[in-house]
RNA sequence: GGGUCCGUGCCCGAGUGGCCAAAGGGAACUGGCUGUAAACCAGUCGGCAUUGCCUACGGAGGUUCAAAUCCUUCCGGGCCCA
């Protein structure tokens, strides 16, 4: 298969180096490239899939990709796409998060032995000062590093740019030079907002080499309407677990806009394009039934949580937006729930004599304080087992679902159980 | 080292002694319409609390009946000069 226009059809080429020269070699036998992901966080979240399932194609096309964690260019920070200065992080966070992070790459790429996982703070720690000046800064031009968007941003702008964000660019082209002397690596891929780096080490090989590498980006991910996606709306689906769990994860692909279900399929799973292309016709024709979504949904959230997670999260979904009453739900539908909307207890006692929705919509964490659950009370913005809950309601053990469910939702589609329990005899 | 300007709520950004929990925009949240969509319309958007209180305008002090607004000092940053 060719694996570039594959990754053509899924417009997941934004800029490659000399693009002839890199589907010769790739066609010549198999390809070493990289992929790296700095631990700013202890998750990766869906921006960086797109890069982690990119790796996968290649894998799958016979190549072998190694995914880096940035435990070393975490510690200084990527002045691109930020207005103002990082706050460094301490290096405890640092291997706590690459940790948290392997562990994430390694889920995604599934079988162990098709690639090869590095961290960067491996051959970076050691180096001297001296050492990185003479073999890679005296390769580089400031002139250089200055017209880069990025830095020229930051000059622009009131905040400046430090010099340790400004040699970011150099530790990174300092990666791929490492690895492709010590694997061979001989392509790097990434964001488009990687452009510049990535670039900088495909120089940064030919001078000290005298070999031609290459390099390969993708757009970033837009918004429906074409404008940059807000950082909240991507940045804050994560694929942990424990950030975003596996229920509201597949939520998240089933609220996908209709315009972007197509795109969507494309970059995100890994079906073939003929079957997407049929995903999406049938999508269009009635988008109402939103089996794209549905599809989409699937899909990724078995890439990230397993095919046992999606079923549970999409059975779930049934659930709570099917037809059934929560009334007449099922005790073993409603366990099923509970196992993947974000629960919590409740002491039998504390409802017995009836409880303040507000208490109750804070103990089920629909709102962060009191002041914002009376707000959504005073819309009619919460409702209980299927009915809006009024603030002088008094919900008590006559409203629990099967002796001990609460069923809470926010707006449309966001979903608490509160489950009551008796006291551990002590 | 000298001069000068700046630091406001999630972000951008007004405010230069009381009428400021702080204009405006964006983001976000809720309601209406709908298909768990888009667009559009409306409302909300520091915390606690029964019209009141607390915390907040880089940090710490001070002046004042009263400070985001004035003074001192510290921290952080931009620009110019050396």
């Amino acid at each position: 298969m060719d694996v570039l226009a594959d990754l053509d059809a899924r417009g997941l080429i934004h800029d490659t180096t000399d693009r002839e020269a890199l589907a010769a070699r790739l066609a010549a036998g198999p390809v070493t490239l990289y992929y790296g992901c700095d631990p700013t966080a202890d998750s990766l979240h869906i921006g960086n899939l797109i890069g982690l399932l990119v790796l996968r194609r290649f894998a799958d096309a016979g190549h072998r990709p190694i995914a880096l964690a940035g435990g070393a260019t975490g510690m200084v920070g990527d002045p691109g796409g930020r207005s103002s200065e990082r706050n460094l992080l301490d290096e405890a966070t640092l291997r706590a998060n690459a940790a948290a992070i392997k562990e994430q790459i390694t889920r995604v790429l599934g079988d162990p032995d098709a690639y090869e996982l590095v961290d960067n703070l491996d051959w970076t720690r050691d180096l001297t000062l001296l050492e990185f000046l003479r073999e890679v800064g005296k390769h580089v031009t400031v002139n250089q590093m200055m017209a880069r968007e990025s830095v020229k941003a930051r000059l622009a702008s009131e905040h400046g740019i430090s010099f340790t964000e400004f040699s970011y660019m150099l530790l990174q082209g300092n990666d791929y030079r490492i690895l492709y002397e010590s694997r061979g690596c001989e392509l790097q891929i990434g964001g488009s907002d990687q452009w510049g780096n990535i670039v900088q080490g495909v120089d940064l090989i030919r001078r000290t080499n005298g070999a031609a590498v290459h390099a390969l980006s993708w757009p970033l991910l837009l918004a429906p309407d074409g404008t940059k996606l807000g950082k909240t709306a991507g940045a804050s689906v994560w694929l942990s677990g424990e950030r975003t769990s596996a229920y509201e994860f597949f939520q998240h692909w089933m609220r996908a806009d209709d315009r972007q279900v197509g795109e969507l399929l494309a970059k995100f799973t890994l079906l073939p394009m003929a079957e997407v292309a049929a995903v999406t016709a049938e999508h269009e024709a009635a988008p109402e039934e939103r089996q794209g979504q549905r599809r989409l949904a699937h899909e990724v959230t078995s890439l990230v949580h397993g095919t046992e997670a999606a079923a549970a999260a999409a059975g779930a979904s049934g659930v709570l937006f099917g037809e059934v009453a929560p009334r007449a739900a099922s005790a073993d539908a409603l366990g099923a729930v509970a196992a993947n909307v974000p629960a919590h207890e409740l002491a039998l006692s504390a409802l017995e004599a009836g409880i303040d929705p507000v208490e109750l919509a804070v103990v089920a964490e629909l709102a962060a304080s009191k002041s914002e659950a009376r707000r959504l009370l005073a819309q009619r913005g919460v409702s209980l087992n299927g009915r809006v809950l009024e603030a002088d309601d008094r919900p008590s053990t006559a409203d629990l679902l099967h002796g001990r469910y609460l069923l809470l939702r926010r707006g449309k589609a966001t979903w608490r159980m509160v489950v009551a329990i008796s006291p551990a005899p002590s």
